[in-house]
DNA sequence: CTTGGGTGTGTTAACGCAAACACACTATGA
DNA sequence: TCATAGTGTGTTTGCGTTAACACACCCAAG
């Protein structure tokens, strides 16, 4: 059954469809008899609104379109459940997209959310194919882009430095006297914040008259088991390395478990650091040097801006909020 | 601006509103040069049709609401994926929902659900409120619950036997002759499928005349540094224990962790199993015993289940489909 | 008494779109 | 030449709700 109507409420208690639209929504006046009636009537067919017609009529929704890259990746979870704690007590309700790191797909979702005319969009990352910046821009709803601050930003942003993060990494290990320092990670071709620590590193590592000893990049997705194989294929190749910068958490976590399966002594001869602060690093044998990104409070802001933006016009220039990050210096490096 | 409507687009292309809807859906006819016309007109002031509107005349939405307990649970992102996937090429639109294992946040989002009429309401798990099941069984639109099959089911239920899952690890660690077993969770008050695979287990045991030896529940959320920190105070106490259960892979990942730091030997002082089969337990110095369980298979089935359904009725009886898991011997057992 | 503001309820119109129907025009074959 | 089937476009209506307005009633103050 294709749940009833206000007039079926309306007709069951014996007053007019608005009288029941009010009591229902607690605006305006009722007489309490009315009222119960209606209430009783409504709960007897089990009347659910229908928000589509209600949004129509008042021309607004309180759906909050969320685009992420990935849902495998641990880090947009946890963004996303950010999200949903700061739209708490806002009634509004997040709807989410996956754009599989596909600006033409991220595109076409910005579309589909637009036309869901929602009270705000939020979508992870700076990167956007021209139209969709377009309808990010021309929309007047607030658009709030997550993760990342180095880069042109449409309204707001609400993120960390990537290149600074991986600018504080290089500065660590070369504090602490590392020279041949190398990088690994997983296939970064979309993974524009991963590109833009490394880019932070090397030029760390470049102004101090350093230079990469060793670079290996994957062909595929992040994960502890590839980069346990990438960390393998590295510290079996002949030049020696005495630090690995990985691409993130995952990564080095693989790397972690090479070394504990196969005696290798870490930091003395090998010293490793990654990015992201996933719960797990905390429970290794030896904690991982990590920078912790503020995944969680990304979403979190990201969901009050858009809360504090419906009240009021866009600002007049573009908004960055860089959140800081903690560096963790561990027991691998 | 609030994007224009088919009647700006209508005036500025000198047509009916009709003839810009029937261009711009590619429904029905329209003369090569008035389609240009219209599409010149749509792109000129940035066209985004309204949903809504549309919706409410068509009586139906692309939406599909999925409602799961929690983001930071990795099972769940992996679900949703696997939803997001079954998904592709129907053009439905996932919702998602957090009811952070609160049965009355699932009620009020199954409530919301309902209220934007979608094409379908996926929702993790079997428990709800009356309310909620009511809801669930008279809405006809397709209604799957995910992840368990061992209950009371209202449509379609697809997922594993849990307590089959928890049934089969027993039956192993018996096999291999360990006798004095304990159980290491989390806070699984609310978290039912553990809880199932726990009985699962523990019946098990009592049927080949066995009994645990030692229970550790602790009052977080599940973690490895939780599972660490079980473990620890587990093999520190004086009852010996030659295996341990775990609720999760991400207990269990604690327990191997614990291990590992201590120079325990894994799995001749003690062998580790837990519940999940992440991708990380692949990567350990000794693959983890576990069970595999099908996360973004069930997802995906739950859509797909969606997207026949749509173009016929509610079966008469409750379906249940029931996905094998499979059970890894891994070096820690 | 009157007047006026609070209280309770109903009527009308609009939100933006698409289904259903209506109609005009064109080419085709009998 | 005329019916006929396709092609192209417009008009009307309705989806379910809420905003805006209208109105009737009641009680208290003047």
């Amino acid at each position: 059954m294709s749940t009833g109507t206000l007039r079926d409420v309306a007709r069951r208690a014996g007053v007019s469809e608005m009288t029941v639209s009010r009591v229902l929504r607690n605006a305006g006046y009722a007489a309490p008899a009315t009222r119960e009636r209606v209430l009783r009537a409504a709960s007897a067919i089990g009347y659910v609104p229908n928000r589509i017609a209600g949004s129509l009529a008042q021309k607004r929704t309180n759906l909050v379109g969320v685009l992420v890259p990935s849902m495998t990746n641990q880090v947009f979870p946890e963004v996303l459940s950010g999200v949903a704690s700061g739209l708490e007590g806002a009634s509004l309700q997040p709807v989410f997209g996956i754009t599989g790191y596909d600006p033409r797909v991220e595109e076409g979702l910005v579309r589909d959310m637009i036309s869901w005319r929602p009270s705000g969009i939020a979508v992870a990352g700076l990167r956007h194919t021209a139209a969709a910046r377009a309808m990010l821009r021309e929309t007047s709803i607030p658009v709030v882009e997550m993760m990342d601050t180095d880069g042109r930003v449409v309204e707001f942003a609400v993120g960390l430095s990537h290149r600074r993060a991986g600018g504080i990494v290089a500065e660590h290990l070369i504090g602490k006297g590392y020279r041949s320092i190398a990088y690994v990670a997983h296939d970064y071709r979309f993974d524009f914040t991963a590109r833009k620590r490394f880019k932070g590193f090397a030029s760390v590592l470049n102004t101090s008259g350093l230079s990469l000893a060793r670079t290996v990049i994957g062909r595929e997705p992040s994960s502890p088991l590839l980069g346990r194989r990438l960390t393998s294929d590295l510290l079996d190749g002949s030049e020696p390395v005495d630090a690995i910068y990985y691409s993130n958490d995952d990564m080095a976590m693989g790397g972690v478990m090479h070394c504990l399966a196969n005696g290798i002594r870490v930091p003395d001869s090998v010293a490793l650091c990654g990015y992201s602060g996933f719960s797990l690093t905390y429970a290794l044998p030896m904690q991982l040097t990590t920078v912790v990104s503020p995944r969680f409070e990304i979403g979190r802001e990201a969901a009050r801006y858009i809360v504090e933006r419906l009240s009021g016009p866009r600002p007049a220039k573009p908004v960055r909020r860089v959140l800081p990050f903690e560096f963790v210096a561990g027991q691998t490096s």
